[in-house]
DNA sequence: GGTAGACCTGGACGC
DNA sequence: GCGTCCAGGTCTACC
């Protein structure tokens, strides 16, 4: 018999803004499905591989902020299961981010008051994230979005995404021939085997007596990780005051922002730009950018992964002119949201 | 410390 | 359908 349970979220939490808000959504093992409004993924559990779907309210409908999440499971779940699931789904939607961090966001950016974003969407596991943004570096959306849909299908239980131990455990040629991961094959194992023998510690990276500099010097000392990835792991821990400047840093700096000159003096200006937010500078960026993403392809929870991974491609991206709206720095009137 | 080139895949484009 | 070019971040060798 299916497992059923409910979690209840922070009073402002809204599951298709909150969960629709950064790009891993749309990465396999996640399956967002706009008609319902439902969140599915696999989960590698104790017992085993187990499908999850979470819904907030009626299925399709709006609900209001802070209605209980609802998770089915496609088999029982056991207590310790349940737990373990409850655990990841709150890493998964930043469940431990109340509306007291948004509102303090909100106080420093006011753009994002009405719509209420603040939060946004990573993995289950830290694990997940490191992996899912080696296999953002270096390529284009779509190709990101296949080499996930392949580490699930060839090395996850299940459907899942791959464990480190599963991954730590993996033939190079297998990653690169049947994963499509290019050069990246023995990175990923390295990582994974780091992963397995504790080397990447998540409680010292999260922990807020650790200092962001020491986490980005030790993230970037890591295979496959440079200063962009580093940077975006930590937005992923939870660490927002850097930026993972990278490319579309530098078409948003041309197209939405304005800036003229070299690909280094558009990066120092976009740096300069944000710093001002201080410890929430990448939610400023991000949602900058998002807001350009949704003037391309419509809101986000309407999103279909596979129908939008070719929209995202760099041609296309430096053909759509940005959504019009005032830049604001913190502290500053708050620009009406189209 | 800064720079150039290799790494690999897949999309775009020309024929 | 095939071949070529290009975009993308990291790593290494070299100056």
């Amino acid at each position: 018999m299916a497992s059923r349970f409910q979690i209840a979220p922070p009073s402002d939490y809204v599951l298709s803004r909150d969960a629709c808000s950064y790009g891993y959504f749309l990465l396999a093992p996640n399956h967002w499905d706009p008609d319902a409004r439902a969140l599915s993924r696999v989960l590698d559990l104790e017992a085993g591989p187990s499908v999850l779907r979470i819904t907030q309210g009626a299925e399709g409908g709006r609900a209001s902020p802070g209605t209980p999440l609802t998770v089915r499971a496609d088999r029982t779940l056991s207590r310790a299961e349940r737990t373990e699931a409850s655990g990841q789904i709150s890493r998964m939607l930043r469940l431990d981010e109340d509306h007291t961090v948004v509102r303090g966001f909100h106080r420093v950016d006011p753009r994002w008051r009405r719509s209420g974003r603040g939060r946004l969407f990573r993995s289950p596991t830290l694990f997940e994230d490191v992996i899912k943004t080696v296999t953002s570096c270096n390529v284009q959306w779509p190709s990101t979005v296949h080499m996930n849909i392949r580490l699930c299908d060839v090395l996850g239980r299940g459907g899942a995404f791959p464990t480190p131990k599963r991954l730590s455990r993996a033939r190079a040629s297998t990653l690169r021939a049947r994963c499509r991961v290019g050069y990246r094959d023995q990175r990923i194992i390295d990582l994974s085997r780091l992963f397995v023998t504790g080397e990447i510690d998540e409680a010292w990276l999260a922990s807020p007596s650790t200092a962001d500099d020491d986490v980005f010097v030790f993230l970037k000392g890591l295979p496959g990780i440079g200063p962009y990835a580093a940077a975006n792991i930590m937005q992923l821990l939870g660490r927002y005051a850097r930026l993972p400047l990278d490319t579309e840093s530098l078409r948003h700096g041309r197209t939405v922002m304005g800036i003229e000159g070299a690909d280094a003096t558009v990066m120092r200006r976009v740096h300069e730009h944000f710093a001002p937010f201080g410890s929430h500078a990448f939610r400023s960026y991000w949602f900058e950018l998002w807001e350009f993403y949704e003037a391309k392809a419509g809101p986000s929870e309407t999103w279909r992964a596979r129908e939008l991974a070719s929209a995202f491609t760099a041609s296309n991206l430096k053909s759509v002119k940005a959504p019009k709206r005032p830049r604001t720095a913190p502290g500053r009137a708050a620009a009406p949201r189209s």
